[in-house]
DNA sequence: AAATTAAATCTGGTTAACCAAATCAAATAG
DNA sequence: CTATTTGATTTGGTTAACCAGATTTAATTT
């Protein structure tokens, strides 16, 4: 028990403390799928820490769906074995904030894809989602003004436009933390963004065209230049 | 405000207004990155719900980035213009609950990715891992017993050998939900498991010898009755 | 003894009071 | 008039009291 090390700021490290001593507990009882886990009362009885502080690493644990609160009840063993239960749990203490060139590497990947989906799934609104995006981007650019929110507004239409809602949220949950570090590293300069309107303009049209072959192709080309950058950096 | 209709145990739609509202409210105060939002109790008395209601709110733009919290100071606007921030809340509050369907399709396109990538970074204390994991899959198999969360630690060695955190948290993410459903839809059979052995050998082989185009290949064999049901249901 | 009911207790969720740091305003010193 | 200090106020965060529903226990009735 190192608690009276942690300081009061540092709440990821109590949120941790409490996760492993929840995973140990299942460990410990031998709790099995459907099971009960102590009341939030006890567990921050037992464990010297606020029961706040509990709800908040039930909550986060609940999240990945190793755990489930009912109401007035009780809070319950997911439906799965104590085997994965710990290596799940080991996997999220052990997370690290990822680092930039991961998260670029990432986006493509969801890009390729997304791009290719909306290729075959557009509706003809997604495609004009799509335009308005692509004209708010070109007249931005055009003008000489910063365009990185309409270049952004664009490539979430087109995840929007794969019609995969699961692939929807995975490139809304990266696309803040990829904006506030380009912006950090200066990575879309004036000359990306002219040579960008025929990039967009390219995968645009290859989605309307129902082409997933020359959608990813184009998403590619434009994710070139980002690409070198990635794997320079640092 | 047609509050009244909400039930108490719709907290999503609440949280689902209040996002609104915030948005309604950054726009028509012209907020901009780094401007500073009404404190949690103005919020709460404004649009008539709780602070804590306020509070899961922010937290829930928080996580993707939109606001930031700084502790006895106030919330503010992220890094982010107001057209971005409006397109992507409006993307926030139309998250559907992704289907097992595109769950399985993005973690098919995780899966590819992890694998290539572990080919080409994984460390020798991955291997080990991944090399435990196997040996424990194939025993429970071999013994006619279930495997699945052996099945499953196995992948999750994969995505932490791949070596990109921001892919590892997106494993981690989809799994439980994966898992869930695989068992209401019974997609594992007996006869699979045991063709799973080899599969996952060769998965293994291809890491181990790094090779990436194998070790994608075999992913994709790995998948690819998994693939066929994936489309075939409903 | 079994079935039913009623009361007491536990549960997660919610609300309100409290805290300490940060901010702002005014007063004071130079 | 400027700079500094001091005190009051505002902030997000934390704690504790409270709530309603679920659960368990005990009492009562048949």
């Amino acid at each position: 028990m190192k608690l009276e090390v942690i300081s009061k700021s540092e709440n990821k490290e109590v949120q941790n403390f409490i996760i492993s001593q929840i995973r140990d507990l299942i460990n410990y009882k031998n709790l099995e799928p459907g099971d009960k886990l102590p009341s939030e009362r006890s567990l921050s009885d037992k464990f010297s820490v606020s029961r706040s502080n509990v709800r908040e690493a039930i909550q986060k644990l609940e999240f990945y769906g190793l755990l489930k609160s009912i109401p007035q009840s009780g809070t319950f063993v997911a439906n799965i074995g104590v085997i994965a239960m710990n290596g799940m749990i080991d996997d999220i203490l052990r997370l690290e904030k990822p680092d930039f060139k991961a998260l670029v590497e990432t986006r493509i990947l969801l890009e390729l894809k997304t791009a290719r989906l909306a290729a075959l799934r557009r509706t003809d609104e997604d495609l004009k989602q799509m335009r308005e995006a692509l004209e708010a981007y070109s007249e931005k650019v055009l003008n000489g003004k910063d365009a990185v929110q309409e270049d952004l507004l664009f490539h979430l239409a087109i995840a929007k436009a794969s019609g995969n809602s699961s692939l929807n949220t995975l490139m809304l949950m990266i696309t803040p933390e990829i904006i506030t570090n380009f912006e950090k590293h200066h990575v879309c300069d004036k000359g990306m963004a002219r040579s960008g309107i025929q990039e967009h303009q390219d995968i645009f049209n290859a989605i309307k065209n129902q082409n997933p072959v020359e959608a990813k192709e184009k998403v590619k080309v434009h994710f070139k230049m980002l690409y070198q950058y990635c794997y320079n950096i640092e």
